[in-house]
DNA sequence: AGTCACCTGATT
DNA sequence: AATCAGGTGACT
């Protein structure tokens, strides 16, 4: 489910919860999570250290631990990461668990087992993580970085923006939502788009993630999973059909890349 | 850029 | 039974 502001929202929560706590020992339920890893690795290099701080970089979850230890946690498609308190039930889900010293546990739930948890040393991180673009809630996302990132790029603007190694976290909805916002045909080719509509899309993209950090955010607040009808409205993503509510012209889906883009062909040109 | 693979579950 | 799912990496 996550895209950048799940993710963010996830890191949030678990700053408070669980910065300081101490592992005491990790169990891992699946192998293929922490794939090409073997488990034992993961277990013995995360059991008696403690959790430092947590970032996030796009998508991934960066869980910095005591004795220059990273564990790196990517949530995919199912994942999800919360504390389950001292007498809480794991899931049958669960992939990974982190036992802490006070009794709680930190879960990594993943239905579908697509996610993944690596460890690595802290100074091997920067080169792990070298190809990822830019962060978009950062300062270093400006329209400038933005027209150099997309100068020369003949992909559809939407397959672009899913493309990590260009901006890091925008996911199939969030691209969608975002081309709305800005009125650009998701097939357009990134490289064609003029300085103005550049611009009018990183707008688009800063104000959607932000808003939807807040509300990810009171999604996931209360103890459970992420709850739906927390979310702001999505005024294109799986309304195929129904009729935009700017023009009033039904809203296709396509696939591109394999995946459905929902876009509304009267407000996006 | 498209297709498959990795997984499980919801929906048609 | 078939299709789809908020992600990504390895093919072609």
């Amino acid at each position: 489910m996550p895209e950048l502001p799940e993710v963010e929202a996830i890191r949030r929560r678990l700053e408070t919860e669980v910065v300081g706590s101490e592992i005491v020992s990790t169990c891992v339920h699946r192998a293929s999570t922490t794939h090409p890893q073997r488990p034992a690795p993961v277990e013995s290099h995360t059991a008696a250290h403690r959790i430092e701080a947590i970032r996030r970089r796009g998508k991934n979850l960066l869980l910095e631990l005591s004795g220059g230890i990273v564990l790196h946690i990517h949530l995919r498609m199912s994942g999800n990461l919360y504390v389950l308190a001292g007498d809480g039930h794991r899931p049958a889900t669960a992939r990974v668990t982190f036992e802490l010293s006070d009794g709680r546990a930190l879960i990594f739930d993943d239905t579908r087992a697509l996610g993944k948890v690596h460890v690595y040393k802290a100074r091997d991180m920067p080169h792990l993580l070298r190809g990822i673009g830019l962060e978009p809630l950062s300062s270093e996302f400006t329209v400038e970085a933005l027209a150099n990132a997309a100068r020369g790029a003949r992909q559809p603007i939407k397959i672009f923006l899913l493309d990590q190694r260009h901006i890091a976290g925008l996911g199939n909805i969030y691209a969608a939502e975002a081309l709305f916002r800005a009125g650009i045909d998701p097939r357009k080719p990134a490289g064609k788009l003029r300085r103005s509509r550049l611009k009018a899309l990183h707008a688009a993209i800063v104000a959607i993630l932000a808003d939807a950090v807040q509300s990810a955010h009171i999604a996931y607040a209360s103890p459970g999973r992420f709850r739906e009808a927390e979310r702001f409205p999505l005024l294109v993503y799986n309304r195929a059909g129904e009729a935009c509510g700017i023009c009033g012209r039904a809203i296709r889906r396509i696939l591109q890349g394999g995946r459905s883009t929902y876009f509304c062909p009267g407000c996006q040109r």
